[in-house]
DNA sequence: CTTAGCACTCCACCTTTAGGAGTGCCAGAC
DNA sequence: GTCTGGCACTCCTAAAGGTGGAGTGCTAAG
């Protein structure tokens, strides 16, 4: 592990290995390797800088007569220094645009940028979605179900729509209910969620006299519904199945922990969470990530924004040997059109009622 | 294949064999049945009891000196016939219930459900949502987003809320807008969908002058969120991974045009739909369900009802080799929960305003 | 009709055996 | 020095036997 620095020719060497393992899938041997990147040096002299390149923990024999695999930190020196991240074709790039209609309300959005994402990559599609602190409030309406149940649907200012059932003590009359919901939207129409939610628990830890009963009932039932706010399933996966694909993955252990992995979204989220707090293009190679169900995997992510400012993060996961050249690229892209899809129309809620 | 009926005694064996295989996955033997199901007859009456069943395509060995293994038909058979459903265990029901809470909303229901069949069955639990078709209408909101976008939002009688941005020509004030959808509601307010939607394509054929710009325009937004009607993703599927788990499965390629399946969804869809038809618990053996994806796979459906009328299904989907005893029960109740649930607060929508 | 016995079949598992791909190292060439 | 050809060595993979067990079908006797 003697960190010596690298010499431009066993960085070239290094870079031809990991591009040919990548589109292989197998250990690469010295004679392949010289073959296969027209190199002008012979066998021996490749086994020799192959020999350095393993001392240095960037490349190992999986068994003593095998060729080489990159190590993690092969890759890592790789996406760090040695990627020629080329563009993506132009083609690509209308194929991605066509397929994201900047005209949809968010979900719909996200949903196909995690589809476009799996189904051009060809690997699993993750999109964090807007956590809804992050977003302003637009208009709470209230509306009677039956008897004891009313409906509460909440309206953020990116067009987000979220609704939850409730059950208040006493029965309220339906104009009740548009009366409170105005006076809950003129009171707090256009702030930000946390705002509101402070707001809210200090009116109900007041417990004023003053309050209208109405009032307090909204607010209440309000509450109910912010206090929900960090529940949901703010990930969206897909193209699981296109992981079957790779035979290194084959472990039926590792196959049903990742799986499961993307069932309880746990790690995911957390993932995802971290990587928007640092923002720009980020990349976990194998155990990196911290989490052993995705220790087999990559994963490369991207912040996106709305009115320039990060409201989540999407991203792919992979094998470790993925194209890293292209998914970046990919990634880095729908991130943009995600971005401008959403920002497009999250214009100025207009609340003029 | 000469179908004469089967002796007491050779249902008997069958019923034996079965559950055998279902337990172990295993084919079965002459000897290994007498153990286990303690018969009062030799190994050698079996084999030739056994060689009967073969005949009559029930059972089948996999190669000469294998055990038998059921066929398709001998599975059919086994259900139809010889099916002793012992009723859940009190435990499980209550396990059942308990994890259903009725104070809810139907997408927390059904997604609660779908994961509930997945848990307790250690299968994959489908659940297929209403059709907004069988559903009344309740209420329509406008709500101005930006410039030229609206958020339409549509709360059918059972609390199921969908919403849709639409990009109206011209601009509208808020007041016009919740002056629409005043007009809107008052006009269409608990009748059922399709009434809505023919009542929407005459008044849009008809293209009055009497009829006001300002309702025209609703009309028009309220269309095209109907018109979408057929849209979405209404099949909630969990526990996928939970496949992984079987060895029968494990072929890749099968693996895969499964998980294809769940994903596309569309193969799951046609078959659920198909069963609701029907009503009452149906079991699809195999590739008795038509299609291919699904072949290796056996699926136990049941349909769900709100207020007496069956909306929706719900099911398993698990090897062939699964305990159709244990499932069949599992669905049966959950079915039964899930209506319980629905029904419960689909009263009669009050709109009184 | 049942059963014990027996010959036979076929798979699953292990071992063996090549064959090949690749390495490491050394000694000579540039 | 650095590169290269050569060579012995290692280890995997795939195919080729070999063995044992589980199971069957058949037959002949109870």
């Amino acid at each position: 592990m003697s960190m010596v620095a690298l010499t431009p020719r066993s960085e070239r060497l290094l870079k031809a290995l990991i591009e040919q393992y990548i589109v292989e899938g197998q250990p690469v041997g010295s004679r392949s390797l010289v073959k296969q990147a027209s190199l002008e040096f012979s066998p021996a002299t490749v086994r020799n800088i192959m020999a350095d390149l393993e001392e240095m923990g960037l490349i190992r024999s999986p068994h003593t007569s095998a060729g080489r695999v990159p190590t993690e930190l092969g890759y890592r020196l790789f996406v760090n220094t040695l990627l020629t991240s080329q563009p993506l074709e132009a083609v690509d790039i209308r194929d991605l645009e066509e397929q994201l209609p900047s005209h949809q309300d968010p979900q719909h959005l996200i949903e196909a940028a995690s589809g476009l994402l799996s189904q051009v990559t060809k690997l699993a599609g993750v999109v964090r979605v807007p956590r809804r602190a992050h977003s302003g409030f637009l208009q709470l309406e209230f509306l009677n179900l039956s008897a004891h149940r009313v409906l509460v649907i909440l309206v953020t200012q990116g067009g987000q729509v979220l609704n939850r059932v409730i059950q208040p003590k006493r029965r309220y009359s339906s104009a009740e209910l548009q009366e409170a919901a105005n006076m809950f939207n003129s009171a707090y129409a256009g702030r930000s969620f946390e705002e509101v939610r402070r707001s809210l628990v200090r009116a109900l830890e007041q417990d004023s006299e003053a309050m209208q009963k109405l009032m307090r009932s909204a607010v209440e039932m309000a509450h109910e519904v912010f206090g929900e706010s960090a529940e949901g399933d703010p990930l969206v996966v897909s193209g699981e199945a296109n992981l079957l694909a790779f035979p290194e993955l084959s472990d039926r252990e590792k196959l049903k922990r990742l799986f499961d992995a993307f069932n309880a979204k746990q790690d995911l989220l957390s993932l995802l969470d971290q990587s928007m707090a640092v923002g720009g293009i980020q990349i976990f190679i194998g155990g990196e990530s911290g989490y052993e169900s995705l220790e087999p995997c990559s994963v490369v992510t991207a912040p996106y924004e709305v009115d320039g400012k990060i409201v989540g993060t999407l991203g792919v996961v992979g094998p470790t040997r993925m194209s890293y050249n292209r998914v970046i690229s990919i990634v880095d892209v729908t991130a943009r059109l995600l971005s401008g899809a959403l920002t497009h129309h999250a214009g100025h809620g207009t609340n003029d009622a």
